[in-house]
RNA sequence: GGGCCUGUAGCUCAGCUGGUUAGAGCACACGCUUGAUAAGCGUGGGGUCGAAAGUUCGAAUCUUUCCAGGCCCA
């Protein structure tokens, strides 16, 4: 007789989706696919009139290739815009690029150079245009490899002749509303080159500098009252220390800190002041004997005021935190037109921001003495100056690293230049601003509201006026006759309007009189006609700070405010605080509702990422090795409130994650190969027992990654899906309804209701999880049967009917898993002891105390599923007796509950033969003649 | 140095307003299966909750200090 194979009499599952998915290769076609059927567009027309969900894209600087970050950044933001438009929100996403600023002016400038190229502004900006297009394509090109969606082809750009005219528009209202002044400020300043450098520009080199010891008088009197002693000196003086003696000149106070010791000491007819803690080192130094007077604080001497060393002007004495021990007297000279720190300690205190020297770094009339002298030079008669009317206390040449010019070389100077600025006070900006923060926005995580209120409560002026080309020009005139600077209304508003066509490059290209209102322009000083273009530029944090007006508010599909800004931490200081600055200030309004912030990313020991470490992990590779699916999965499954680590374990954990979700997919995908839903759907009320059990963990998914979604908790996302997946599923039903959906016949009511079951799961798993796995749900989606929108991210999120919600077959389940889990121990001891290898050779009994009989009761056949068993028996029965019973038993596996008191499980071979078809041991094997190896069940399932 | 934040098993995460022997998934070990097979199932080991001190009858959970790390300033 031939030998039958049963196995072909089996519905085994059947598909073609692929275990392996070579996602570096499938995404790139399904990117391809969604390209060319304009899935982006239909998305936005399915969208059309519904409520609007704007997160507006904050933009990365258009300069190298995208990192870590970006991808993070770009990938939530994707995550949260796929999510809105399935919530049922229209939510079109406009993806930008800031292109002004240094870093490109930097870039282009080495690039000109090599070509020993033509170095005009004008040319400059054109290189810098060409350079950012580049960049720009470039970023692009790798955001949408990551999948993610938006309108690539009209991002808006920084540069844009309409952006820029925005800029020029939101900087007219600014100056209208009278929030901008011109002030000044120091910055590093080449006096060769003539120009203020930015921080990038400067480089670090040894040089030497004359130290110098200088006392500056203070009042005897005053000082013996105050601090309660008598000073047998003739004279009392405060010393300080200095490496740049040409700006005592423009010395305006003498800061202490405030929570240091200090000593008045007495020294050979002078008695000083200088901080307790260098007293050895200044004995070294001075080569003098010190006694101690007195010992004190800021507050002792608090108002006091110091007299210039050899100016007629009194040096008041200020408390300044950024005092430190670590060199001179503890008493710093302080010059706020030459240093940061005495500028903003000016600034606190109403100083002057005095700096006497021009922009060729000589002296000028302010200073009689050394008018017209280099500073550098001058450093030689001021210390000659000092000794002679004995102020000067020691003087030495050092060696110390000091801030260089990147081009020339040479050491720069620190010098107060004008400069315009947005007046935090003026208008009630910071004040204004503040009310929003608190009031007004959501800040996500809550801890953000506290760190920008900070921020703004404590920050300066704005300065808006940078040094360099590449950028929107600060539009200011200057008077030759009488050297204001102004800025225009008209002249303004005229450019905005040229800029919209030409660009801003006009600025540059025109003659005033020429430029759109600039015609017949006067001084409103002194109604000069002689007048010069200021070339300044804007600070770029303007340029993207005004985004609101040149994209939320010029977009058909966009509107202000924007519902959701999503940047790193990093922003509060960067994007969130410019653009509320600027909104508030023009339109009084913040210009997001809601403000979410990320955190960095760092390697898998919390370590930042950098080059130097060698721990940089670029996105690009890890989409080679695993796919831009692995990286959004990275993206879900961490929480990234805190920074968020990756490493190759952290991948490797979740590529053995994606690959656990995929053959969830494949499996059901498999089982699913000859459904018709609209044919073979089985109602609610047709479902056995596990399948509606299935369906009440379904519905509690959807409600636990709903709500994760909508709070942005996307590692609930995940980890429910992926415990649902691995728990729910595979460790349990699908393992159980093996044998319905085998060996069942194909169309049989149970087969069809474990089938009915699945594709609910599918279905449901698919749409929750589009935002995250954007290829693979797709792939999935594609080869499920049924009719249904043609891409899944045309889909809405799954809504759950409500009968599925049983909760006491959930609580009623609970305890049976829990009897499963006793069950799974017994099973594990029988195959310990070799009495089984397969669940399926076992018969289980149970024996089980009064208290659980109504759960057990009758549920033979569902647990037979459950555990995979060839059969259950039950009883309930006191302990005792049974015990002595199985003890006899030979060939028996016990195992009695340490869980469940009074639950005991016996588990031995299954009688009868085993089914050569279904594997399930049964004594009906052999009665069917013409089928001997098979039982009842089964030849009854190959019947016609 | 200042502001804001973080630190629970090898990895990713739970653990509500302080209360029984701190949980899950993955990884690991051992076994089963070979009809999801470069898959699937089961069992098991693994944490002094960054460290110390304190408040409390009781702390991973509150306070302080310290250590490590991140962002932004100086």
């Amino acid at each position: 007789m031939e030998k039958i194979e049963y196995k072909d009499t089996l519905n085994l599952p059947k598909t073609e989706f692929q275990m392996k998915a070579r996602l570096s290769e499938t995404e790139a076609e399904r990117l391809r696919e969604w390209e060319k059927k304009g899935l982006y567009e239909q998305i936005m027309a399915a969208g059309a009139g519904r409520e609007k969900f704007i997160l507006h894209d904050g933009p990365p600087y258009a300069n190298g290739h995208i990192h870590m970050g970006h991808a993070l950044n770009k990938i939530l933001k994707d995550i949260i815009v796929k999510n809105a438009f399935m919530s049922g929100f229209s939510a079109d996403y406009v993806p930008g690029w800031d292109c002004h600023g240094l870093p490109i002016e930097l870039q282009v400038e080495k690039e000109l150079k090599k070509e020993k190229a033509e170095f005009s502004k004008i040319a400059v900006r054109k290189r810098c245009r060409s350079y950012a297009k580049r960049f720009v394509g470039i970023q692009r090109d790798e955001f949408r490899r990551l999948g993610v969606f938006g309108k690539w082809d009209e991002p808006y750009l920084t540069m844009n002749f309409s952006y820029q005219a925005a800029i020029m528009r939101e900087l007219g209202k600014f100056q209208e509303e009278g929030l901008i002044y011109k002030g000044k400020k120091p910055v590093h300043w080449c006096a060769s080159c003539r120009t203020a450098l930015a921080e990038a520009e400067v480089e670090h080199a040894e040089k030497t500098s004359p130290s110098v010891y200088v006392a500056f008088p203070v009042d005897k009197e005053e000082l013996e009252k105050r601090l309660n002693v008598k000073i047998a000196d003739k004279k009392t003086a405060i010393i300080i220390w200095t490496t740049t003696p040409w700006t005592i000149p423009a010395n305006l106070a003498v800061a202490i800190h405030p929570d240091l010791d200090y000593v008045l000491v007495s020294a050979k007819e002078t008695s000083y002041i200088f901080a307790e803690g260098l007293m050895e080192s200044m004995t070294e130094v001075m080569g003098l004997d010190f006694k101690i007077i007195k010992k004190f604080r800021y507050k002792d001497i608090e108002g006091m005021k110091a007299r210039h060393p050899f100016i007629e002007r009194d040096s008041p004495i200020l408390p300044g935190t950024h005092v430190t021990l670590e060199a001179g007297t503890g008493c710093v000279h302080t010059a706020p037109g030459h240093g940061q720190d005495d500028y903003a300690l000016g600034l606190q205190y109403g100083l002057e921001v005095y700096a006497p020297v021009d922009d060729g770094g000589k002296f000028t009339e302010d200073v009689p003495e050394f008018t017209g002298q280099f500073v550098f030079k001058a450093n030689k008669g001021i210390i000659e100056l000092m000794e002679k009317n004995g102020s000067l206390l020691k003087t030495e040449d050092i060696r110390h690293s000091y801030p260089h010019c990147w081009r020339c070389k040479r050491p720069v100077i620190f010098r107060a230049t004008e400069q315009w600025f947005v007046s935090m006070e003026a208008g009630e900006l910071r004040e204004k601003a503040l009310r929003a923060i608190e009031g007004d926005i959501e800040w996500i995580p809550a801890w953000g509201k506290e760190r920008i209120y900070k921020m703004i409560e404590n920050r300066p002026d704005w300065c808006l006026s940078r040094q360099r080309v590449w950028g929107v020009p600060i539009p200011a005139i200057r008077c030759l006759d009488c050297e204001e600077s102004f800025l225009d209304k008209g002249l303004i508003k005229g450019l905005a309007e040229a800029f919209e066509s030409k660009g801003a490059d006009i600025w540059y290209e025109l003659d005033i009189s020429d430029l759109p209102g600039g015609e017949g322009l006067r001084c409103p000083k002194c109604k000069g006609k002689a007048l010069k273009k200021e070339e300044d530029i804007l600070d770029v944090w303007f340029d993207s700070g005004v985004s609101y007006a040149a994209v939320l508010e010029k977009r058909e599909n966009l509107e202000f405010p924007a519902s959701l800004y999503l940047e790193g931490s990093d922003q509060h200081r960067g994007w969130f605080h410019s653009s509320l600055l600027t909104s508030i200030g023009t339109r009084g309004a913040p210009p997001y509702k809601a403000a979410l912030t990320h955190g960095f990313v760092v390697d898998g020991k919390g370590k930042k990422m950098s080059k130097t470490q060698g721990n940089v992990i670029a996105p690009e590779s890890i989409i080679k090795r695993y796919g831009a699916e692995v990286l959004r999965l990275w993206v879900a499954a961490e929480d990234y409130r805190d920074d968020i680590r990756i490493s190759e374990e952290i991948l490797k954990r979740l590529s053995e994650g994606y690959r656990r979700i995929r053959n969830t997919f494949r499996y059901i995908l498999g089982n699913l190969s000859d459904f018709v839903p609209e044919r073979d759907n089985v109602p609610y009320e047709g479902l056995e027992e596990l399948d509606r059990l299935t369906l009440q963990r379904l519905a509690l998914l959807n409600s636990s990654v709903k709500p994760a979604y909508k709070k942005y908790e996307f590692h609930k996302v995940y980890h429910s899906v992926h415990n649902f997946c691995a728990v729910d599923l595979s460790a349990f039903y699908l393992d159980a309804i093996k044998d319905r959906l085998y060996t069942a016949k194909a169309g049989s009511r149970e087969r069809r209701a474990a089938q009915t079951t699945i594709y609910h799961v599918l279905d449901h798993l698919l749409r929750l999880f589009a935002p995250v796995l954007v290829f693979t749900t797709e792939e999935a989606w594609q080869l499920m049967p049924g009719e249904r929108e043609e891409s899944v991210h045309l889909a809405a999120m799954p809504k759950v009917p409500e009968n599925w919600a049983d909760a006491n077959l959930a609580s009623r389940w609970k305890e049976l898993l829990e009897i499963k889990t006793e069950v799974s121990k017994a099973l594990e001891g029988a195959r310990k002891e070799k009495l089984i290898g397969h669940p399926l050779d076992a018969v289980v009994i149970i024996t089980y105390p009064h208290g659980i009989e109504e759960i057990l009761k009758g549920r033979e056949e569902a647990l037979k599923e459950a555990l995979v068993v060839s059969a259950v028996e039950m009883r309930c029965a006191p302990e005792r007796e049974k015990k002595e019973e199985q003890v006899l038993k030979e060939q028996t596996f016990t195992l009695d509950s340490t869980i469940i008191s009074g639950l005991s499980i016996d588990v031995k071979k299954a009688s009868g033969t085993k089914c050569e078809r279904c594997w399930h041991y049964s004594t009906s094997v052999g009665e069917n003649n013409s089928a001997p190896t098979i039982c009842a069940r089964c030849s009854a399932a190959l019947e016609d």
